[in-house]
DNA sequence: GAGATGTGCAACTGATTGGTTGCAGATAAC
DNA sequence: GTTATCTGCAACCAATCAGTTGCACATCTC
């Protein structure tokens, strides 16, 4: 679950992906490989992986299918960063009470 | 840089030794193989990982080098992601006040 | 100094990844 | 009904990655 999130969002192209479906709303893969240099093919398989990482969902339209953003996940990344965070900030405390 | 930092958190073992810096304080790359499958060489390329995302920093004492967990890069994750839930929030609230 | 312990480096293997090309099937446009 | 457009699938390639093994070097202990 957090691996595939993270790792959807280790990619800089897929965050660009991602960003645009978010700000200009649902797109089509071939439209997003319009103004790249990257293949349709290559942007479905970027696609997919944000799919996968539930970040992002295909519906089908006709003849196209539009891609739309699902950042709810993102809010599972930012859950588990932020305990991290506060573990660790717990950790400080501790020290800095028990210790010297 | 989030590349990195989001590719070094995408991998299970790697969180997980991260979590056990945090939690346990600085250890060294054989003392964390020593309970886990995995050999040190494997332990040292993950950590090795984790360093080359800032989230963690190896300090020589004598003839060992242990492993400080260094979480301050957690937070500029965090902000991207926060960031982005909150332009796609933005853009919900924008087609709800625009368009129907 | 000799032996034990901990680290570093290099080479190698198998699996995964990012990307391509080619082609076939479905749907729209004329 | 043709033709153009969009998608899906499969094969393929180069590069990277996770993990291993083997060995050399440094450092602590006695």
């Amino acid at each position: 679950m957090l691996d595939v999130v993270f790792g959807a969002l280790s990619d800089p192209t897929r965050r660009r992906l991602l960003e645009r479906l978010v700000h200009d709303g649902p797109q089509t893969a071939t439209c997003l490989a319009g103004d790249s240099p990257l293949t349709r093919q290559a942007v479905v398989k970027h696609l997919q992986a944000l799919v996968e990482a539930g970040l992002a969902t295909p519906r089908r339209e006709g003849r196209e299918v539009r891609y739309m953003a699902t950042p709810e996940r993102l809010a599972v990344a930012i859950s588990w960063l932020v305990e991290s965070s506060a573990q660790w900030d717990r950790r400080i405390e501790r020290l800095r009470q028990h210790g010297r």
